[in-house]
DNA sequence: AAAAACGAACAGACCTGTCTGCATATTAAA
DNA sequence: TTTAATATGCAGACAGGTCTGTTCGTTTTT
């Protein structure tokens, strides 16, 4: 078969998001999938290597959707940032949304020196420079400044809509955001 | 001995938080406590109870002295939000911080049905509560938004000034917090 | 015919939780 | 104060299970 390897990953995948990485095994990933062990060791040479595939992915899929969403938007305006709020809280209350990859590798290998947390950090510094990058060319003068607060708001929103779903966290998150960049000069 | 219960908690509280729930096997919390298998379990039926113990005195430890610093204000101002948000960017930076407990465990134990994951969202609850009633009464009109709001703030700003010690981003998360409370009406 | 995937067993390590035998404190009685 | 009874903690083996990763032949696909 040829799609054997956006099998296995989609399978992990999910099992990682509902039930945790240190709890979704090899074993229970393979019948999962339906495949034979061999199989995945032969597309991923160990298990943090489909961790970290994992979480790639996953932060792919998430630049690309909002790069085509906020294409339409015409750049050097602010309203790219209101609309980027608008995009967030739509992606987080996606009825599969399981909360932010990085998060989950940072808080499930909180060991530094461990290469899934090393790669939750780049993923995690890359949202910051994404969102600092958007507020600059929107105008803003602390950019730097308003992208990592964006990220913490996003991050925390993700975690407690998660955690309380239908609480309203994902739109309050969402005005959390657009408060501070109005206020941002 | 009398505090073998606070020795055994202690080192269990080190080797979660440094190492993760899951990585921290019994056999590592007893040889790091110096104690034997049968006296952690004489003190904790299991090893989920000592989980939610961690969870519990954390928990606890924060909100006694967070009271105690709070309690040299007058509550009737606002001024207690704003002194509520140099506490907890001083909370946040210590040394030895390593995250808000039930978030761990809300990211290790994705299972609602685990008493883990179930325990945390009552933390998670309590503080929205919590905040919630310091907005209210310090006399903002919606104090169940703010408090939630400054919950996902303190949420977000932890988690990324643990992953990016040094960026600043806990004083970023204390600015926005200050931000929205000032924005309040 | 050649490549790929299968099922299944295996190794070696780790997991939680129980149990036993032995040493050490602490307490009570003489 | 000395002795006896009780409680507490120790080290370590053990059970039964799960973990990652490897290696078999065997079957399916190309």
């Amino acid at each position: 078969m040829k799609n054997m390897r956006e099998k296995i990953l989609g399978v992990a995948t999910t099992l990682f998001e509902t039930r945790g990485i240190h709890a979704s095994g090899v074993d229970t990933i393979i019948a999962e999938s339906g495949i034979a062990k061999a199989t995945l060791y032969k597309y991923f040479p160990s298990k943090n290597e489909l961790i970290i595939e994992y979480l790639k992915e996953k932060s792919n899929r998430f630049y690309t959707w909002i790069n085509e969403k906020l294409s339409d938007t015409k750049l050097e305006s602010r309203d790219v940032l209101f609309q980027l709020c608008d995009l967030y809280e739509q992606w987080i209350t996606t009825p599969h949304f399981n909360g932010l990859p990085f998060h989950i590798g940072s808080v499930e290998f909180p060991d530094p020196a461990h290469p899934v947390h090393h790669y939750s950090i780049e993923l995690s510094n890359e949202l910051q420079q994404y969102l600092s990058k958007l507020a600059e060319i929107a105008g803003v003068k602390d950019a730097q400044t308003l992208g990592q607060q964006l990220t913490i708001i996003f991050e925390g929103g993700a975690l407690i809509e998660r955690l309380s779903p239908g609480t309203g966290a994902a739109k309050r998150a969402r005005n959390a955001a657009i408060t501070l960049i109005k206020v941002s000069v």
